[in-house]
DNA sequence: TTATTAATTTGTAACGATTACAAAGTTATA
DNA sequence: TATAACTTTGTAATCGTTACAAATTAATAA
């Protein structure tokens, strides 16, 4: 079993209380969650810290890849642990987000449930466009 | 060709003249505009538009179906007309987001390109879950 | 037509997630 | 121990979006 701070390490990340903490959570709690859960549920254990160190800690771990920044939500930003490539789910009523196995090749195939009613499907990259990846490059 | 008025009325909707040249701007700008970028756009030839028309013409065009909302850009919420099954690339960089054709069947081999430098991919969908789905129906 | 109702548009104000920023605190290094 | 670098914190600002109610326009009934 990993630990956080091992995790952190791994990715380059100078392992802080606060840092720890997060990662933690995040790996204990794959529940997608976002800034302000993550900020409420770890409030009681450690009461000062900031709403911005939640912020600024993603935002780094993001960077640094140690997690993945999903999208998927238009009203916030969530956050996984797991980095290996998995599809997400989001029910727009409750607002859970599941884990989708990305064993199935075809997209079709793949959504094709009798449990879950998808209305919509969404495959999304970011990275460097053919323009802006030669300006980076000189 | 198919007109503006014409996508409107088969997806339920009254065509009025904002949604009609709203729908027109999307069918003629495939660049997955912002809410803000199609407001600026419209103004000059329809002065009396207002931003809150482009956000409730946008969500109800969502609704029936006749755009698809794009959460690649978590910024701001990206409209696109095309509503066939297709991907999306946003460069991080200059924000411009790219079509990818869905041909392919791996998502590993779809972004295997020389050109597009794929730091994120997300396939990502929106529904009802279980449990959601059976109160749904009760 | 005219009156009445429903649908649509508009502008302002509020909301809420995120970011900017600078001060305070902590850790590493000389 | 002093200095510099890094990290955390709290407040204020930003900005996309939403709420809401008034104004306008379109549809329908009398």
């Amino acid at each position: 079993m990993e630990t956080a701070k091992k995790h952190l390490t791994i990715h380059h990340v100078r392992p802080s209380m606060q840092r720890i903490a997060i990662m933690k959570y995040l790996m204990e709690h794959c529940t997608h969650p976002t800034v302000d859960t993550i900020y409420n549920d770890l409030l009681p254990v450690m009461p000062t810290l900031s709403r911005t160190t939640v912020y600024n800690t993603l935002e780094l771990f993001s960077a640094k890849h140690a997690v993945q920044a999903l999208t998927i939500d238009k009203r916030n930003v969530r956050y996984d642990a797991c980095t290996t490539p998995h599809a997400h789910f989001m029910c727009h009523k409750c607002g859970h987000v599941f884990d989708v196995e990305l064993d199935a090749i075809s997209i079709e195939l793949l959504y094709n449930t009798d449990e879950f009613l998808v209305e919509k499907v969404e495959l999304n990259s970011v990275g460097l466009c053919p323009d802006c990846r030669e300006e980076e490059e000189n």
